[in-house]
DNA sequence: CGTGCCAGGTGCCGT
DNA sequence: ACGGCACTTGGCACG
């Protein structure tokens, strides 16, 4: 762990060159200052002068914040090459990214700190409530959807995609049934068509049936499935994290 | 700009009292070590012990950084309000945000460094090379897409959603024009069909063109296309900003 | 590799 | 607030 405040461009030049660029796969580097930011890649972009906090981080990804909101207003991808130098005066930050080819300048004017540290870190995310907990929800109860269901299939390949699960009927009417972890959207409803068309033309089959299922089904969505012969049903999801880890967030 | 390396949890709570909880929206906190994660709202996670960067930005934002990748792991949306306290020798880390309702608390059990900043920063991001630049490009010259074609409308509203550019071909035929900055898609593919069939509809036309314009145009699209009849046109984008503010990236 | 799709998507702009 | 949509989407899984 190692800062340096408010230091000079050369200062934080040796700084870097000395805590960061031998081994910047083990080093996070934060720079905090007043900079410009010039962007050429995928899209082209430039930032005017402002205070902000660059953080490249030990895959080489680098991310420009400003003081608000979510999303660094710039970045560049896992992978990219960073390199530091002085240009009238400035530290110059150059980084490059090749697939998509991309680049990246930071120039400072003023520094407020540079830190280097190496974080070590290798839990991973254990999550719960997306697409695939409802999809195990209705596997392992299918009359959530409706009475003698019969799942036979899930993540079944199709013409375009993949179909999230696939079954029968009382009836054995062959059951489409794509699902949502929050909203339906049109473009669900699309996707649902496709897939239902695709099975109808596999299998050659006159009916089959499309259910689109989510926790909340916007109008527009139900009047879009309507007109196309296909149906939803409004889930309520349930968010259970595996093992009984529920006690942590209790007390607040 | 205050900075405490190594901290005590109780003196880092002093810290955060004195020169972040006051005027939150004035300063952003950096805390810098090795915690646990839970978060509670829209889905439900944890993650186990590790070292991060934790923001907290002047609009209420958090972020939870690991040291590798481009997006948080954990995070909390603009507007949460975050406290501090101890607990268990521990400094503590909670934040609420309501609509959507989450939570999301942060146990730090070591801390490298804890800094507190009022960044100032005023400027807009200039951006060229989006699909609001391809649309102007195709109205500006038209003839990009095809000679004699008249565009009359952007943004046209439809039934469902809005077409990206509407006019008629030198036979005085509609033309529905869908717009990509980069890759076509699938899901492209269905917007375009979507919106010729709304103005089918709409002017009662038994004929109405659907053209999908975009940089590139994969091969099961261009046959997803030919089989509802729709066309399209493979475009070069021109990536260009406003001004001559192209000078800046050169010499690199 | 490309191709498709989910995401606690985020952010923007409309009704 | 809800909804529709683009995004330097990012990230992952699969052919």
């Amino acid at each position: 762990m190692h800062t340096a405040l408010h230091p000079s461009a050369s200062d934080a030049l040796h700084f870097i060159n000395e805590y960061h660029t031998s081994k910047p796969e083990k080093t996070m580097l934060l720079v905090m200052g007043e900079c410009i930011v010039d962007y050429q890649g995928r899209a082209r972009s430039l930032l005017d002068w402002g205070e902000r906090l660059i953080m490249i981080k030990q895959d080489g990804t680098v991310l420009v914040h400003q003081p608000v909101m979510r999303e660094p207003v710039n970045w560049q991808p896992t992978g990219s090459i960073t390199e530091f130098k002085i240009k009238d005066e400035q530290l110059i930050l150059n980084c490059r990214h090749l697939h998509p080819a991309e680049k990246m300048r930071v120039a400072f004017r003023r520094l407020k700190l540079v830190t280097a540290t190496s974080l070590v870190d290798h839990a991973n995310l254990i999550i719960a409530g997306m697409e695939i907990d409802v999809v195990n929800q209705i596997v392992s109860d299918p009359t959530i959807i409706e009475e003698n269901l019969r799942i036979v299939k899930r993540e079944k390949p199709v013409k375009t995609g993949s179909i999230d699960l696939f079954g029968f009927d009382k009836n054995h009417v062959p059951v489409v049934i794509e699902v949502k972890r929050s909203l339906a959207t049109i473009s669900s409803v699309h996707q649902l068509r496709m897939y239902v068309k695709d099975i109808k033309k596999d299998r050659k089959e006159p009916k089959v049936r499309g259910i689109l299922c989510a926790p909340r089904v916007p109008d527009m969505v139900k009047k879009l499935l309507e007109e196309h012969n296909l149906e939803w049903r409004e889930v309520e999801r349930k968010v259970v994290l595996p093992d009984n880890r529920q006690r942590t967030l209790k007390e607040f």
